[in-house]
DNA sequence: GTAAACGATGTGGTCCAACCACATCAACTA
DNA sequence: TAGTTGATGTGGTTGGACCACATCGTTTAC
């Protein structure tokens, strides 16, 4: 239907013929994750543009997670092609939930339809699976001092993101588990805050930490469909104590 | 957890602090959708920095879907707050299909998930049903005469496209909508390359047409369960169709 | 009086030339 | 041999200039 090609008679911005020259090199496969993009003099030459333009499509690409700018020499230097598509989807939810326009409900009602899905579809030999019964252990052993400030609750928040991030991992669907770090992302900050709501910490970290072991559980005894609905019930139970409204359900 | 204040101490790009300054005048409501961005000149000045790093932030936030540039002067002219999450989402998952890093298998199972979910929430007093039935009147009257050449083909789809995103709209999830008009938009050049290997096209119009029929009624006789698996029967069918291979199912 | 033409104003779009900070590596020096 | 030093090349930032465009007054011609 489309050529790869570039009609550049229809008027383009200056970045933008850029931005589909270097599309055009990743998708043909001249250009490639870990490749180098030509220094931005160069390329200015090279396209004829200004060396402005060629900046401002690299800053596109920077901010959808499709390259990385470094300065100096070097392997860390210059502009190199990456993939990162869960930050670029991160961001663009955040700043969409910032204008009002992306109620936190839908990201959470989002996440748990995504997050129940990667559980039903884990696959039992997954790698990722191992990481996250390690992960299980170390929850267990933080939060249990929880006279000495807030960092164990800090601590273990992190560590059930890695855990939530690894069962996604385990469905092995890339597309999957990438929004799924972008809603967690996107929602990260308005969590942390609901945080200080709850009621009780250690109680819900109790509760967190049992339902965790009977997801893997779940998972462990193929059992997916129960895995679903646990992770279901974890995710809104947590978002509920700590005070979101979930909108009427049909 | 954190605060909305950014510590200006930290080293940060310039640009990043003009999207640090914009955000935060979008999170606490004095710019919202429809209001106006300061004039680049202008914003430049406030913020002590360059206009082009006022110029690098507004192409991100262009990318990321939050604002839209026009010259000249009147409503139409400046940097106006949009929100067109979809679009983001789009080039984003785009851009890293590009680079070999998303499998078109991913995305396709994942609208599949998305898609299902949202046929079997659709609210049945939705108005966008109503839209979906006009479109899929439409789309019994086109395509039947194929002697014409491929543009009937390319309205087919067109309405095709309109009818599915209706679907998920209907459900009422922002969320769900954007990412999946977006994975739509991701493989909308693939996909329609597939088009072409498609062996007979009359007979899968026809298919399609049936299949969006009983989609439809489905969901108009409250039956969730059976509008959400013919939406995933109907999808797969079509990739498999076209010739997409599917990854092996655990 | 009305309508067309014109110019002032303000917007984003583009380009250039210069300078900075940084990281490496080669040449030089003690 | 070990340390210093400078050359080189990278992105980061700035100021200024000019352009195209769209509007809205004012002026002008009828």
């Amino acid at each position: 239907m489309w050529s790869n090609h570039i009609n550049y008679d229809v008027w383009m911005r200056t970045h933008q013929l850029v931005l589909h020259w270097i599309e055009n090199q990743l998708s043909e496969g001249q250009l490639s994750v870990g490749g180098r993009l030509p220094a931005e003099r160069t390329l200015a030459e090279q396209l004829k543009v200004s060396r402005t333009s060629v900046r401002e499509a690299i800053r596109i690409l920077e901010a959808l997670g499709v390259v990385r700018a470094g300065v100096g020499s070097g392997p860390e230097a210059g502009t190199v092609v990456i993939s990162d598509p869960t930050a670029a989807l991160g961001s663009t939810l955040r700043l969409h939930v910032a204008t009002q326009h992306l109620p936190v409900a839908d990201i959470v009602e989002t996440r748990v339809l995504l997050e129940s899905w990667a559980a039903a579809h884990v696959r039992p030999d997954a790698p990722e699976l191992a990481t996250a019964a390690t992960l299980l252990d170390e929850m267990d052993a933080v939060g249990h001092s929880s006279g000495d400030g807030a960092a164990p609750i800090d601590d273990f928040l992190a560590l059930d993101v890695r855990f939530h991030l690894a069962l996604a991992d385990a469905a092995g669907n890339t597309v999957v588990s990438a929004m799924m770090g972008s809603l967690r992302e996107a929602i990260q900050g308005y969590a942390g805050r609901l945080t200080a709501n709850l009621p009780d910490w250690d109680a819900t970290a109790s509760r967190l930490r049992a339902e965790h072991h009977g997801i893997l559980a779940a998972i462990q005894n193929n059992d997916g469909g129960r895995a679903a609905a646990l992770v279901a019930a974890h995710i809104e139970g947590y978002y509920r104590e700590a005070g979101v409204k979930r909108p009427p359900e049909a």
